[in-house]
DNA sequence: ACAATTCCGGACCAATCGTTCCAAAACTGA
DNA sequence: TCAGTTTTGGAACGATTGGTCCGGAATTGT
């Protein structure tokens, strides 16, 4: 009894993700939006409300095709999933995406200030951390961590090395240094037999 | 034979440096500007040509005036500069600078995308990592670390993790993350007497 | 004291921003 | 086929953007 939508939701979400993500949020116009999606003003604004709305769209659309897939492994590998995650955001850091960065720690650098949007990605990051401390919890229920280990402490670490290594893919750092920086902060984690005490 | 300027540029700068620092480049308008300083539009333009020309002088300040002094402790001192130095970072990330972050990195992510901005950024960080390698050096001669340590790879590491921690500061991360973090960091350096071999 | 030169406040500019609105087109259920 | 309802494109909105311009105020060397 109503006219249908004749457009995607979900594909726009993508393209509008993907100019955002490149752009950022002040940087990109609604007339990019509009190019980049290819809707009118009418449609996005009766969708997503607002400019604001549809960045945060973009937010969630990130975190469910992104983000989730790519935190899977961690939540049922042990060690070696760990260091398989952290080398394959090295090589996304010096491939494709290079200087695109993870849009999450992106939107936290261009809202920094903003106490509403550092909730939403505060939120967003802990996951990964928490996903970390389950990958690390198993580990070391399979014995390829020490049994004392803090897990905590080194589920912060790895979380922030995270960020870390998708800021320096943004501004398109060397690869020698991310390569440093990932196998240095995986040295972190004790080898499994540990040079003194059984 | 002329009407000297009866503003102090420098001081002008620091206050254009100041909001640049909170609200970025895109946030900040030229209202703000003038607001900040004190002075007229006019007067910007005719000292810094732009907009653009204001937040490059702004940045050399902050690099003059912020960064330049900070790097010092670590160009003559050794390990332990080091640790001081890392920790002092995380002492800032939780304190007064709280929610600002370093303004090379906050100017890094904002520009990511800009080759200019972004070479003019490298050079500046480039120096961090040049500063850890210094001191990572002196530390070796002292014999504080092992000869045979990778010099390279780990300024490299600590100049990232420096990043990183400034990066957690903006965004208002939990001080425990914060402590992991540095903590964690600082344990790749080797301990003076290594447990195998003399 | 005077003329020359420079600074500076504020009005003004065109362009762009995010947003609103409306009429015409399009699709549905009966 | 025909209301009824919704989408959609594009024009238009006021506000704000970065940048320009000019006339009066101020301070200099002589």
């Amino acid at each position: 009894m109503a006219r249908p939508r004749s457009f995607d939701p979900d594909a726009a979400l993508g393209a509008a993700l993907a100019v955002f993500w490149r752009q950022g949020y002040d940087g990109t116009s609604l007339a990019d939006l509009v190019e980049a999606t290819g809707l009118s003003r009418s449609s996005l604004y009766a969708t997503w409300t607002d400019k604001d709305g549809l960045y945060r769209a973009a937010l969630a659309h990130y975190d469910a095709v992104v983000a989730v897939p790519l935190l899977g492994p961690l939540l049922t590998g042990g060690r070696s999933a760990i260091e398989t995650h952290l080398r394959s955001f090295a090589a996304l850091a010096a491939g494709d995406g290079r200087g695109l960065g993870c849009f999450v720690v992106n939107t936290a650098a261009e809202f920094g200030t903003d106490p509403a949007m550092a909730d939403l990605v505060r939120s967003l990051l802990d996951r990964v951390e928490s996903a970390y401390r389950t990958a690390l919890t198993t580990a070391v229920d399979r014995g390829e961590l020490p049994a004392d280990l803090d897990v905590d402490a080194h589920a912060a670490h790895l979380a922030v090395a995270q960020q870390a290594l998708l800021l320096q893919a943004r501004r398109g750092a060397p690869a020698a240094t991310i390569d440093a920086f990932v196998e240095l902060t995986l040295s972190t984690l004790p080898p499994e037999a540990p040079c003194a005490a059984s």
